[in-house]
DNA sequence: ACGATATTTCTAGAATTATCGAAATAATGG
DNA sequence: CCATTATTTCGATAATTCTAGAAATATCGT
């Protein structure tokens, strides 16, 4: 953890890393699914915590280090903090992972999923 | 790093974070994409060794993570160890991520991808 | 058995990360 | 301004990870 993500260019093998490294943590890669589910709506930092229920210090931790690694955006909200996920980072990382090894791989959604149900 | 890769259900949160974890790591990260690129003829540790250019010891550790996580997998070869990624996990993995955010994604390669040039 | 090559295991120090309570900061509504 | 809610920052500790040299193990050819 020693580098900002910049988006100026295609994805590195570092930035990739970083990335990855901070999906690879369990209570990460949860709080970000939520928010890939949650869609553009997003969650506040206090719904993940109620949906998750891990200490609000530690969830502060993790979500900063998903924000860092640019996997996720803030933005404030009267008190609360909205979380969104990033979804053009995460069509980076995944185009990343199955570039010369997947052929078949294409993401076609530019924008966040279908919204069904609210998280 | 507490738990084997089992293949036995879906990947589960726990699972898909150990192996986004091991992928965390420039040097494990640069070694694997070497073996996705080799495809199904793989490398041999020392083959790898002398593209990444790190000590032996560091190496063995870095790749002995990754077949722990069940993503490279290893079978002697007279004096050398020869590694293959393990395409059936990757793909479980960019999977988990498309998962309820890019409806788009499809992964079609079963098998290693086409082989074009030896690395 | 010996020597050479390939790779792992052992070991240990430095660095990073995870965890969480307590205190601090931010924003809102009286 | 004060109380309340939302979240972060601080600080301390335990645990994990990274790194790499040295020694050990495995395999081969002779």
């Amino acid at each position: 953890m020693n580098r900002k993500a910049s988006y100026l260019r295609a994805m590195d093998t570092e930035q990739a890393a970083t990335q990855l490294a901070e999906l690879g943590n369990a209570h990460r890669l949860e709080a970000y699914r939520l928010l890939v589910k949650a869609g553009e709506d997003g969650l506040s930092v206090g719904e993940i915590q109620a949906l998750l229920d891990i200490p609000g210090s530690t969830l502060s931790h993790h979500i900063s280090r998903l924000v860092w690694a640019g996997l996720v955006e803030q933005s404030r909200e009267g008190r609360s903090l909205r979380c969104r996920a990033n979804f053009a980072a995460m069509h980076g990382l995944i185009g990343f992972l199955a570039d010369e090894c997947c052929s078949g791989v294409t993401t076609t959604c530019e924008t966040p999923p279908v919204q069904t149900a609210k998280a």
